[in-house]
DNA sequence: ATTATCTTACGAAAGAATTCGTAATTAAGA
DNA sequence: TCTTAATTACGAATTCTTTCGTAAGATAAT
């Protein structure tokens, strides 16, 4: 079970896509990059193909046009990434991070509900 | 006032040392680094130079063993750095990326007591 | 049928980040 | 003084990521 190398920031956008919108060809992935900023057909084509290899997505290649999904779920990549984020940034602090990002960004009543749901259940389990 | 860009993954290293440690030569930078891992002094060298005509550090250069210190903050740059982050992993939620920081490792109670505290500071403030 | 368009495969160029080798200079030690 | 060690400066090699050009084959259009 060879686990699978975390994606670049390229590669994670196009992991976006395919997990927002299903199942794509390359010619779909393309024209959604290409509605934020120019891409080359070809250069899209060339990071799923990595991919392909990398295992971070797999392919239906029955027709000419070959169909794109992720390999991998958005909450495991997620995941990972936050682990790796959290120790080059926060020094491991999860708490520290936290505390940074809803002190930022102005977070919304319906947000903080949700978050003291989570704290609750958390602390319930606990006993 | 020409903004500061960010740090790579290197210098964002070498920054944390900076933060934690205070003022440092090379030689420290460098001795800290290879408790984790070999890396090479002139390699050490050439990240702090390049960090220096980035702004990140200063020098005091009065001696002939220059004396590095940070210029950027801890806090802006973890600011900065978790913006991207955020967008670029999470699409813009903070909210998902603090439920995931806090579903995915062991919370303490003290910890969730320091977040109940600053939510409720945040809806002192909304009202 | 012939031409034009689309898709894949693939190598390689371009760019960015990291690592290292070497030379020059200064300080320290014998 | 003479040799050794430490430090800086800097170019270049290396490695990783991203972008692109080209060729070949398949499909669609005329």
């Amino acid at each position: 079970m060879k686990q699978v190398p975390q994606p670049t920031d390229s590669e994670l956008e196009i992991l976006q896509l395919l997990w927002q919108n299903g199942e794509s060809t390359v010619r779909q992935i393309n024209d959604l990059l290409n509605e934020k900023r120019e891409v080359g057909y070809t250069t899209t084509l060339k990071l799923m193909q990595i991919m392909l290899e990398k295992d971070l997505v797999e392919r239906n290649a029955n027709q000419r046009t070959h169909i794109y999904s992720a390999k991998v779920t958005e909450g495991d990549t997620q995941k990972k990434l936050l682990e790796r984020f959290v120790d080059a940034t926060f020094r491991g602090s999860s708490l520290k991070l936290v505390m940074q990002a809803l002190g930022n960004h102005d977070t919304t009543q319906e947000e903080l509900e949700e978050i003291k749901d989570l704290i609750k259940q958390i602390e319930n389990k606990k006993k």
